[in-house]
Order: C-alpha cells, then structure tokens, then sequence
DNA sequence: AACTATTTATAAGA
DNA sequence: TTCTTATAAATAGTT
C-alpha cells in the first residue's frame, strides 16, 4: 500500500528504516487501539525498535502486569514461575539451615533440652566439655602471650634504665659537681637494673609489695581478671 | 476499508464482533510480523478476545519473557521488581543472620577464636559453663526421672506379683489338691512382695546379687551408661 | 470462508 | 520530521 510494492525483507537504509518503523508503528497501534474498542479485546503491544527505542500499546482498563498475570495463567505459568520456584526452595533451603543452626545453638545455651534423650544430652555435654577445653586453652594461650610480652617489656625498660643509671655513676666519679644527690646509694640497684635482676628492684622500690607475681603460678586462673593492656 | 465506513465503537452483535475480532487480529499479526522483518524490530503482541480466547505474537529471536525484561529495564523496574528486590533483601537477611550463627555455633564449639580478645573469651567460657551446668543439670534430672520411673515399675510388678502368690496360698488351704509344688513354701516371700520389699525378693531369688542398686548414690556420675529403656 | 467495493495504510516524493 | 498522494493492503458487508 504505497505508491509501490515493497518486498518484506529489511530495509537497509537506515532512515528509510527508521521512517518505516515509525509509520507503520503508529498504524499497528492504531489498529490495536481499533480492535480493542471494536471488539472489546484487551491487547498488549511491546515493541522495541532496532535502535532499542521503546513503544508500548496497552488497551485502557487494564495494565500491562494485568495482561502479563492473565498470560501466564492461560499457559500454565513460566516465565517467572520457574525462577520464582527456585528462590523458593532457596527459601526453604536457607530456612531450614537457620532452623538447625538456632536449635543447635539454643541446645548449647542450654535451652530447649527437653526433646533430647539421655543419649543425645551424654553427647551434648561430651561436645560442650570438650569445646569449653578449647575455650580455656585459647584463653590461657592468650594470657600467657600477653603476660610473656610485658614480661619482656618491662625487662627492657628495666635493662635500659639500670644501664643509664650506671653511666651517671660513671659520670659523677670523672665530674663530682653533677649533683645526682636523690640517686646517691643507688649504684647497687644499678647494676642490678642493668642485670635484669627485677626482684631487688621491687623489693628496695616498693618493700611491701610482692612484686610482679610472674612465675608465681595460679595466674591461669580464669576468674583472676588479669588484662594488662 | 470495506464496503462501507465503521464507526469505531463496540460491536455489539457478537457474531459480527467475532467475525472481526478474527480478521483484524490477523491484519495485526501481519503487520507485526511485516514490522519486525522490514525494520528489525522486537515485537510482543498479546491479546485477550472478549470471550477470553487469547492469541500472541513474538518476534522471532526473541521471547516474550526477554522483551518483558527489557520491557522492566527499560521502565526502570515495575510488575515484578520491587517483590523481586524484597525477596532479594530478605535473602541477604536471612544470609546475615545465618552467618551470625554460624560463627557464635563455631565459637562455641572452639573454632574460630582468633579474633576474641580475653575479655570476649572470658565471656565466651562463662557462658559456655553456664550453658554446660544447664545441660548436666537437665541430664541428671533425665537420668533420676528415668530411674524413679522404672523404680516405680518394679514396685507395683512386686505388689501385683506378691498379692497373687497370696491368692494362691489361700486357694490351696482351701484345696490342697491345686497342685502348687513348686511354689510350696513361698508364703513368706508373697507377703514380702505384697509389701513391696524388693530386697528380700532380691536377696531370696538372687542371693549372690545386690540387688537393683537404687538408692546406692554416686548414679549420677555422668559417665555411668545409664540407658534404663 | 470467499468476494469485492471501499476504506485505510503507507511508500515515495516533496 | 511532516505532508502529499498514488497505490497497495485491509477489511465490512455480502454471498
């Protein structure tokens, strides 16, 4: 219908094309809108362009979702419906795992107990015994990893301090005038500092103090709080 | 085009609306097939007749669920996408949470404890004795509700066996031809059984036992298979 | 379902 | 793009 014939194949001038597209988009929609009212149909026109423009026809009082539902109905579901059933039984999967995981988590709070039998109670104390060790060990392990380096800690702070002590004592003896008089008597404690020998400097420092308490056992005690830091 | 001129307004003989519902739906079929061909375009064309009978067209190389697709991307989400995106967030909730306990089942079973400080660890053991006191408790409490049971069980076998050895006795006073031989002389263990004591039974049946051992303490040492059923 | 007189759609040109 | 118009195509009413 034009002023002549045109085969049905591609048109491959890109504007012709184009005008084409829009000339006969524009006589499918109205024919859509025709057979809607003429025949009381309801119709849904998707339609995208080569370019990728989109143009959609849809008969009034109804919505393009509408349509869609009524389609799926009428060929027995798909489209989502398979997509839709997966997530689904994902759902269910994920559920049921949450399930298990809070059951076991409540048994082992010590809740919810009543449905286990004797057996599966043995089991469970065996299983929290045995993780509750592993707690303990962790804990100790970290103790004694935090106690061993401040251990280290202050016997460095204490080496540098006795070395420094004892360069003023060498410095005083060259140069007697450079009045250490609150240090006097300390080339004992001295030495003992650059020895590392920490018990003589708590014992003259603070004598009625029992010192640090390292190596004096029962420091693995879990209810002695001993943050150090 | 025809005849005469129509209005374009409802059909309302239904034959009639039938008849063109039919000839108009394939005008537009063709023309969307011609649309699609001469200008490479995507076509999706449904129709709902008003009798419900539904007809559709697809481009060919496509779907209709890939142009509803596109359809959504290209609206920017609709029909389906916001309950698509809550199922997607309820999905990463439920992950979440999932993972949450996960991690407090894996701590508490004694992996995992890398990244505990001794604070979070003492916490950890704390709980982990409470939970445990929780479940022994609930053990013994299994193990003596067991026991109390079957205690009760063997009483009321002795008294019901006990009152027909009785029955028995007095019957053959009367008779003396019943024939009871093998019973003769269990007069006395029939009113021990009457009066539920068990020992006695025990001790006169079984005289190199020591009896049932209820009442005996120390069963409720946790590591004594005490599966009575 | 086929026919066909007419209306409608549209290809090509402006 | 839009308008025009000659012509192809669609189709209303009829058979």
């Amino acid at each position: 219908m034009g002023r002549g014939k045109i085969e049905i194949k591609k048109i491959e001038n890109r504007t012709n094309r184009q005008v084409t597209y829009s000339k006969r988009r524009n006589g499918i929609f109205k024919k859509a809108q025709e057979l809607t009212v003429l025949c009381d149909a309801k119709v849904s026109l998707i339609m995208f362009s080569n370019t990728g423009k989109f143009h959609e026809y849809t008969s009034p009082n109804t919505t393009t979702k509408k349509i869609y539902d009524q389609y799926q109905r009428t060929l027995g579901c798909d489209l989502w419906s398979t997509h839709y059933e997966r997530m689904q039984e994902h759902f269910r999967k994920l559920k049921e795992i949450n399930n298990r995981l809070r059951k076991d988590i409540r048994q082992r709070m010590g809740d919810e107990l009543n449905d286990l039998d004797l057996d599966e109670l043995r089991g469970l104390e065996q299983k929290m015994d045995d993780s509750l060790a592993v707690v303990r060990e962790r804990k100790y392990h970290v103790i004694k990893t935090q106690t061993e380096t401040y251990k280290k800690k202050v016997r460095n702070l204490e080496e540098r301090y006795g070395t420094l002590l004892l360069d003023f004592e060498a410095k005083c003896e060259v140069d007697p005038q450079c009045g250490l008089g609150e240090h006097e008597g300390d080339y004992e404690s001295a030495v003992a500092f650059a020895n590392g020998v920490t018990n003589l400097y708590s014992f003259r420092l603070h004598p009625t103090h029992s010192g640090l308490g390292h190596g004096s056992g029962g420091f693995l005690s879990h209810d002695h709080d001993l943050r150090l830091g």
